[in-house]
DNA sequence: CGGCCCCTGACG
DNA sequence: CGTCAGGGGCCG
């Protein structure tokens, strides 16, 4: 589902919903989503645990408790986190309601099952999260380290974007958004790539994220009307999911191919291959 | 590195 | 029925 415009969107909704509240209990539907520890160290640590705040790193989510000790969150692609009243229809998929004491119950919904729950001590090592291996926040980029990361591979600049190690957060959808408005073919070569798309590159990763997180600003009950997921922001998108569409700057059709195994839609005029 | 895996659901 | 899906890990 979600990539770091829309993990952000739930750590804003969600955190303002839980912040200050103990855990009471903890009802796991499903022990397949908790990747760490064991289930029965999972719900008794978590029991009595005080939520100070949700922080967000890459696609990461983590519940930050008052002891320091966290709780580490993966929505993967389907992964959907809710606050709800008790009462509030459970609907299917769902793996793992955590009650709060401010009445709420915090729920995990995902059909696929690819997201994952770790619990992590403080001062212990979160590095079975996977968290430790991101790469920066794609905010405040120079061109000077895109260039050094990017630039001498002889790889697709779509599936560059794609690597969480260099930087965290951008997915299919949003590496498809940014490429288009640098004008940059997906296809490129991060070799034949030149100083000046490193510059537009660096201005465009950033704004394309800030811009994809306002757009799916929402209010608390809009999110639980839409299950966590309608807020989700196709609608504005400008090549993702749109092929067949005409470009909106050229009206030329948007194309679609593969890129390292990722589908990718661009505009074959405004996005022209340079090198080969 | 490519290829396969994890899963269910939507769509052609 | 087959194919694809916004994620990432692991295997050889």
């Amino acid at each position: 589902m979600p990539e770091l415009p829309e993990v952000e969107t739930v750590r804003r909704v969600v955190e303002r919903q839980i912040k200050g509240a103990s855990i009471l209990s903890v009802e796991v539907i499903n022990n397949h989503v908790i990747a760490y520890p064991d289930e029965g160290s999972f719900v008794s640590s978590l029991v009595g645990e005080k939520i100070d705040r949700m922080d967000r790193r890459g696609k990461f989510l983590s519940i930050v408790f008052d002891s320091q000790d966290r709780l580490f969150i993966h929505l993967r692609m389907t992964g959907c986190l809710i606050v709800a009243p008790p009462e509030y229809l459970r609907e299917k998929h769902t793996h793992l309601v955590i009650g709060l004491s401010n009445g709420k119950e915090l729920r995990y919904i995902d059909p696929r099952r690819f997201g994952r729950f770790w619990f992590i001590r403080k001062g212990e090592d979160s590095s079975i999260t996977g968290v430790d291996k991101l790469g920066i926040e794609p905010f405040n980029l120079t061109p000077l380290f895109l260039k050094e990361n990017y630039g001498k591979r002889n790889k697709p600049i779509k599936e560059m974007l794609l690597d969480q190690t260099i930087i965290a957060g951008i997915g299919n959808i949003y590496s498809d958004e940014i490429l288009f408005s640098s004008c940059i073919n997906p296809e490129e070569r991060c070799k034949d790539l030149d100083d000046s798309d490193w510059i537009i590159l660096s201005k465009k990763i950033p704004e394309t994220m800030e811009w994809a997180i306002r757009e799916n600003d929402i209010s608390d009950a809009d999110y639980l009307n839409g299950k966590g997921r309608d807020y989700r922001n196709t609608p504005f998108l400008s090549v993702y999911g749109r092929e067949g569409e005409k470009c909106k700057r050229c009206s030329t059709i948007l194309k679609k191919t593969v890129v390292g195994g990722r589908s990718s839609v661009y505009c074959p005029l405004c996005q022209k291959r340079k090198g080969k």
